[in-house]
DNA sequence: AGCCCTTTGAAGAGG
DNA sequence: CCTCTTCAAAGGGCT
């Protein structure tokens, strides 16, 4: 396949053949589920709480119905769940344990703005992996996060256009809500080295 | 305990 | 405009 004709299909948030969010949106509210919120106020702090928290959780309850379309991939593929089956909170926690993890693996819980750290959208391959991870290990061939990403690499490749489209369209779906969510946001803000140079 | 590995895609920086 | 870098998820493996 040609990824980059591809993305340039339905990967972009904005450009010609992007009418608005306000279009795209009107799709979305087709979706049906309806995830608690809370679980995604957990996922934008990271889990936390205290009152470094609620800046995130105002700016979640304040923009619309919409917020759920972004918990909807990072909450919504569950070890051996399809689509539209609900998450349990166990799941959610299993989730947020090894991001945790990574918090401490990138210094502290804060972006070098001193906010709460509001992680990067998921691509569309990244939406397939939390998918499709699972099955992968059902088969019980692997067991490496490393081995089972390349196979996911490879069956990435193997998708067929419309298959894989359902992942850009919910990808750009992430993204469209993701700017609605946190506006200023830009994705420097979670980057290490950036605050690295600022420290040294 | 903390980082590496491995994948694709998005986004930002710099030339 | 193009290239390079970083981060997003995951979790076993390694230091």
């Amino acid at each position: 396949m040609e990824p980059t004709a591809f993305r340039g299909e339905v990967g972009r948030v904005s450009g010609p053949d992007q009418n608005s969010a306000g279009s795209t949106f009107s799709k979305l509210q087709l979706l049906d589920w309806c995830p608690p919120q809370q679980q995604y106020l957990n996922l934008t702090s990271r889990g936390q709480s205290g009152p470094s928290h609620t800046q995130t959780a105002a700016a979640a309850s304040s923009v619309h119905p919409l917020v759920p379309l972004l918990l909807y991939s990072d909450r919504h593929f569950p070890p051996s769940s399809l689509y539209g089956q609900p998450i349990s909170a166990s799941a959610a926690l299993q989730a947020d344990a090894p991001s945790k993890l990574r918090q401490c693996y990138h210094g502290n819980h804060n972006n070098n703005n001193g906010s709460q750290l509001v992680k990067k959208p998921l691509n569309a391959f990244m939406l397939y992996m939390k998918e499709t991870r699972h099955k992968v290990l059902q088969e019980g061939r692997e067991r490496e996060s490393a081995a089972i990403n390349r196979i996911l690499g490879r069956r990435w490749h193997a998708l067929s256009r419309s298959e894989q489209s359902k992942y850009y369209d919910l990808a750009q779906k992430e993204r469209l809500l993701h700017m609605q969510l946190y506006p200023g946001w830009s994705a420097r803000d979670n980057y290490v080295r950036v605050c690295r140079s600022i420290a040294e």
